[in-house]
DNA sequence: GCTTGACCCTGACGCTGCGTCATCCCCGAT
DNA sequence: ATCGGGGATGACGCAGCGTCAGGGTCAAGC
């Protein structure tokens, strides 16, 4: 039998969260003494556990409850449910992180042209101004779109060129935080849609491909871009994969991307 | 100059965000009539703009009016930190979707194997605690993965390779009873027969191999399971017979899992 | 037996960004 | 005069606790 500062930092919450929890009826203490103490037992403790365990699925504490109360209930639904929405926020999380970069750039390049102005007579903070409401009244998405037909490419053709590159992104980082080796098939094959990537706009060889890998471990927009600010090294990691596949698949002339 | 409802449907809100918005004074009407009605004028809905896209961003209304409000205000520290932000929750979801993506695989192998489960009989408890100790001896990466692989497996399958470990085990104990020595053929032969078994879930190398053994020498669990009770030493000799098996056999690159 | 400090309890408000009534006022059209 | 479509001001609700405030309880040392 526990008491609810002992239950608390053994689990690792706050003793009102125990309150909480006993308030909505999701966990009770097991025994409550003539001063009104709550004290806790094993059962309430394993209870505790598979609380916490849904709590960091995000699930909310209400279907919690229907789930350890419920037997009958569809726990695999919810649980797909779940993962549904969590992948919408992701998805959603990385617009706005594009957007954000946008603004980041744009404001960079104001701050850079602020010296020697290009644009004379038209002060950089009016034309940030200017950008920033033409994306807030008309969307970001066209004002992107007006930006890339300016480039001659199709709407279409810059959105998947885009998400394509985010996926690469996204494959790498993953594969960096699950150890992977960069010579192992699973990289070899992200870093390969790399290259094709990369063959959009540039076709590179051996030499050049292994380049721009150090170039991106060199280079603070492309850390930034790889790294995530939360994965040190990843960059390396990225380049010496991209050395890798530079020497397999594109020394000794036996490009892959001589057919394409 | 719009009226409430005016300027909500251009802008795509509720009349009550215009509302809360002049109540925590992000936005106040350019005049308020004598009635109290609440006008804007172009200037508001310039900034009603910016609030919008910055709302977009995820940023936290307080944030946005200092934005807006001084304009020494670090746009871009802050929008980095935002990004920084956001990156770390995408993070962190997909490690809840990771964790979710085994709970449904847990779950649905509990479901299809109803009766005869791969730990029947063994209480949650003590199942879980050998799945801690196996994480922190291998890691968690290796454990995960082999129970991606038991996943895919039907009924008879599993069956089969129950079968096969209680023969496997069966033959252990009477050669170890019977004197024979961990190198000497027949023992190595069992061994075989149970590197194969292992490599259903799992290709372990010679020196995880050998590993193994000695989790089998430390854990109680195991040895209960290979004891029995009645042969104290047997663990520490099947031990014995997969390190021996796992440096004639498994090192030095003769791998007979490379083809399996 | 008394003080002290560590714990325990029960409210109750705060936070985020509005949604959703409820109640009442106002304005133009009929 | 009346009616319908706004408009305004509270006020509660939500999710999951954090954070006081105010007041008992317990174990230990003096």
């Amino acid at each position: 039998m526990r008491t609810v500062k002992q239950v608390a930092t053994a689990a690792g919450i706050s003793v009102r969260t125990l309150h909480h929890y006993d308030a909505v009826g999701l966990l009770r203490p097991g025994h409550v003494g003539a001063n009104g103490y709550r004290y806790y037992g094993k059962e309430e403790l394993l209870r505790l556990q598979q609380i916490l365990f849904y709590r960091e699925l995000g699930m909310p504490l209400a279907e919690i409850g229907a789930v350890l109360d419920d037997p009958a209930f569809d726990l695999l639904t919810a649980l797909r449910g779940h993962r549904a929405a969590l992948q919408r926020r992701i998805a959603q999380y990385r617009d706005l992180i594009q957007t954000i970069d946008r603004t980041i750039a744009s404001l960079e390049r104001n701050e850079m042209m602020e010296d020697n102005d290009y644009y004379a007579g038209i002060a950089p903070e009016t034309r940030d101004r200017w950008e920033r409401e033409a994306e807030a009244f008309w969307g970001k998405e066209a004002v992107a779109a007006a930006h890339e037909k300016a480039r001659a490419l199709t709407k279409e053709q810059v959105d998947h060129i885009r998400r394509e590159m985010a996926d690469i992104r996204d494959d790498f980082t993953q594969l960096f935080r699950g150890g992977a080796a960069p010579g192992s098939d699973a990289v070899q094959a992200v870093t390969d849609r790399h290259c094709r990537w990369v063959s959009h706009s540039w076709t590179p060889d051996a030499a050049a491909f292994a380049g721009l890998g150090r170039f991106y471990v060199e280079n603070p927009e492309f850390r930034a871009t790889y790294d995530d600010g939360t994965l040190p090294g990843c960059p390396e990691f990225i380049a010496e994969a991209m050395a890798i596949y530079a020497e397999r698949s594109l020394g000794r002339g036996n490009s892959r991307l001589a057919s394409p």
